[in-house]
DNA sequence: ACCGGTTTGTTCTCACGTTCACAAACTCCT
DNA sequence: AGGAGTTTGTGAACGTGAGAACAAACCGGT
């Protein structure tokens, strides 16, 4: 199994995942870090060119995406030298680029797995088809929504997967069933030619050789959150009262 | 501002954050990787113990976990010695151990900012309540909406932020608003005493010193396996057709 | 009581990611 | 044309995380 790690992180990194660190083919090797920085570069650089900036250093790109000047200068010299010393980036020019790196200028075909509150909400998330992706079809075990519309798609049985997915030649498919039912979906897909998965059950997928999954877990991120929380509310309480070091760098 | 990264990735790590790198006050450093997969630890301790599993090994709980052994090991190390050489782990006393460490032993209230498609599905997410967290209030700035009931919580107005957060002694909020209105409701969240929050909207949040911040974000999820994808594609009709190598570790 | 088998906790090594700092290169002004 | 100022791209140092390997510790049988 092989997983599209991200410390995330992170993932924020990705927790779980064995990391092969950098990936490499045709071009040269970008580092997995890198690669999930680059769509909040593209979106901070749409943000850029929806407000009329032609051009931007990497200072004020660093600023729009949260991220360190340095990190970014380095990151976007992965994909080449696009800016331009001594005056910056030309905002079209670099979003194009990256869109191109990343592949969203083509149009990637996802299908929908588990049409509950979460997959209702995800084929309603107008941010997917505005950056690429084309939901072609909306799958559930459960007979008694069937043939029910949501955002314009008709609810299929989940035995319509494998000609759904020959027919769009799918490639990426959306978890979003409870937690028993995932694995066994997740094996469907897999047989059925989907080699990309994200998976918004709260289970560890296994999947074989050259499959990606990447998981979004909604109850971890608050989980990491408390940790940190109830970190903060002992170190109000402590014996010294440190002020606001609520955390001490070792 | 301050992050919890995460590696990811998973974020993974988030991967826009300048990560403290570990955690510390009372108790001893935690790295922050470690912190993120702790909960994917106690989950699967918990489907252990569901089972019907009194014991188990480092082995066992790994695979179930999805990392490796050794990992495990290390990451349980840092809380203490829990295990028992030459047999294992008793189940019920790590899971309480860890889910002491996290903080989810106790209640955490939860706010829960913008009530779309998104906040629709996150207020009726059982995985939340079941895992210490509370959901106390429903806000949204839609006079239309006002009073409607979702998942048994009347939608209130978002100018009730202030005393709803002091009322329950809110630490956490969520933010599942569009883009645009999203800073200015962090704003008044952290105002109102917020100090960690979980954004669900396209945007970097800036916040104070102290108060953390992940974000989960679908759309990034997507592009980078999108990339990878066309990674995959570009080795499948590239040059020397390298059977199943889609990735070189370099 | 002792010994073999098993499993944890920890040390050590290596690779990855982040950040600093600076040389190369470009623009603008004189 | 030349120089001052600015900004990129990159080399190097540092810190963190992952994994292998091993010693310490525990159980059970004889």
């Amino acid at each position: 199994m092989r997983a599209t790690g991200a410390a995330t992180p992170g993932s924020p990194l990705d927790p779980t995942a064995s990391v092969p660190a950098t990936v490499a083919v045709g071009g040269a090797a970008i580092p997995e870090a890198t690669v999930a920085r680059l769509p909040v570069y593209l979106r901070a650089l749409t943000a850029l060119a929806d407000a009329g900036t032609t051009t931007c250093s990497s200072e004020e790109l660093a600023a729009a995406a949260g991220v360190n000047s340095a990190k970014l200068r380095k990151d976007l010299s992965y994909l080449g030298s696009y800016g331009t010393r001594g005056v910056g980036y030309d905002v079209e020019y670099l979003r194009y680029q990256i869109a191109r790196e990343i592949g969203v200028t083509q149009d990637w075909p996802v299908v929908i797995v588990g049409i509950g509150n979460l997959g209702h909400a995800l084929a309603n998330y107008s941010g997917f088809r505005s950056r690429g992706f084309r939901i072609v079809a909306l799958l559930d075990a459960a007979a008694g929504r069937r043939g029910e519309e949501v955002a314009g798609l008709p609810i299929r049985s989940f035995d319509e997967l494998e000609s759904v997915v020959a027919e769009h030649r799918v490639a990426i498919g959306v978890v979003a069933t409870p937690a028993a039912a995932a694995q066994e979906v997740c094996d469907r897909l897999v047989a059925a030619g989907v080699t990309s998965i994200l998976n918004f059950a709260p289970t560890v997928l296994a999947v074989p050789e050259g499959v990606d999954v990447r998981k979004v877990d909604l109850s971890i991120e608050l989980q990491i959150l408390a940790f940190h929380e109830q970190r903060k509310a002992q170190a109000e309480g402590g014996a010294a009262r440190a002020a606001d070091a609520a955390e001490v760098i070792a």
